[in-house]
DNA sequence: TGTACATCAGTGAACGCGCGTTCACTGATGTAC
DNA sequence: TGTACATCAGTGAACGCGCGTTCACTGATGTAC
């Protein structure tokens, strides 16, 4: 992606995440900041309804009830677009998490724990082809840039609260000895992460990160169909159960 | 998917998978079976270097030096060509599984269930496209038919064979009492599997595959990138040992 | 406050592309007698 | 073994579609003096 299409978005983001720009601005400006939103909002909804894969300029600029070659004024084309919707998720999703933890007191770990999954779940369930951007196959073609790394991490953030928490309370389970190629494998995670939580503890919660996402994928892509009953109460118990399963081997909540 | 559609994929499915239709055959024939593969094998090269929503029909047919409308001789539409191909990536995924369990000692539980993970990830990352046609986002505005379900368990079918060795060995843990929807829930599965497994070990069983799909989805998808050193070797041996933790947490081998 | 010029949003036409699918056809292969 | 007819594979043209993107343009808004 080119360098003038990543400094839109970098100027893009400030108009979609705070709903208005912060410098006094002219009559102009506001609406330019007005219409950007807009079409990240027809955009969103196109992506609901049809997926990644469907998004065209062409059919939002029809939603607008503008000219096709109009939206050339405010996205430099359909990466570009795609690149704030995959932003958005990340948001989106990133919010609701951070809700769903924030609701919760502080010492309950496990309780925390399965509001965060459950969170990530009843988003998912909620946005399914805003969970197939950006935790599903990659759309083809499509490199994501690095604008999108800051709001992918919002959720792996607050799970690592989660842990960072469980130290801090001297909950943490004694680190297991690890082979010397593993510890090398987590070098870049380490440098993220606080220095109480150990590689092992590290290990166990991408163990559960992957298990969060797999379970919820199984369940959102049809891997489920004649496995667990269609009946939504019995997938939530279904869910529920197995999360709780992780939170205790994670260390998070006594084996009972 | 209309039922002439079925029908064509039951009947191309025989071709495919023999390589050669069981009755006498004419030379029509013959060349008819050939051809019906010659177009599945393109279609896969296309799904490997382009991903499904890449995949067209007019395509295929210049790679086989026909005219597009050829192709409808042997295929009725396009949505047939896809549901072929993931019946062949299922099949593919399936042999390689089956092939990496049957070379390990029976008794060897653990040693099992990692050659089993390893050689669902050692495809995965041989034919990603493949991966995540199957195990990624739903292509939109598709619907699997039934003709896949089959070999869509080929690989699960393998997983269980171990847990039923555990059982047989008397290796399974205790079952855990469990909540009755969570029991409820699960009636699909239990249906379709041996009754010596319990529907606890069932559930630790889904677990360890939601993992293990997640897992390897969570490294093609892209989001261990700064989590997880790229090098291959030290990729392996984090998925290695993310593994053989899953496989402890079965019962299947002892802490260590 | 008024004028002259610069900036910008939006228009409408166009280019070039590739797709799925249909259809009437030609010519080769197979079958029945 | 030979002929008459039926079946089928493959052709080539066409329909209708929607897409991303460019470009010269008009007219409205903003700015400098």
């Amino acid at each position: 992606m080119s360098r003038a299409v990543l400094s839109f978005v970098a100027a893009a983001l400030l108009v979609v995440h705070d709903g208005h720009v912060s410098t006094a601005s002219t009559a102009r400006e506001r609406a330019r900041a007005e219409i950007t939103r807009e079409i990240v909002e027809v955009g969103r909804a196109h992506l609901a309804r049809e997926g990644a894969a469907a998004l065209s300029l062409r059919a939002v600029a029809r939603d607008l009830g503008m000219v096709s070659s109009a939206v050339y004024r405010y996205v430099p084309n359909r990466d570009a677009l795609l690149t704030l919707l995959i932003i958005d998720a990340y948001n989106s999703v990133g919010a609701a998490v951070e809700g769903a933890d924030a609701a919760q007191r502080r010492s309950d770990l496990p309780g925390r724990f399965l509001a965060i999954a459950r969170s990530v779940r009843g988003w998912a369930i909620e946005h399914p082809h805003e969970y197939a951007l950006i935790y599903g196959s990659p759309v083809p073609g499509y490199a994501a840039p690095e604008d999108t790394t800051g709001p992918a991490t919002r959720v792996p953030m607050v799970l690592i609260g989660v842990l960072v928490d469980m130290v801090a309370d001297g909950r943490a389970p004694q680190p297991r000895r690890l082979p010397r190629k593993v510890r090398a494998s987590l070098a870049p995670m380490m440098q993220a992460v606080p220095d109480t939580v150990s590689e092992d503890l590290m290990l166990r919660g991408l163990s559960s990160w992957g298990t969060l996402l797999g379970t919820i994928s199984l369940e959102l892509f049809g891997h489920l169909h004649n496995v667990v009953e269609e009946d939504p109460a019995l997938r939530a118990a279904f869910f529920d159960h197995q999360m709780t399963r992780v939170a205790v081997d994670l260390g998070l909540a006594p084996e009972d």
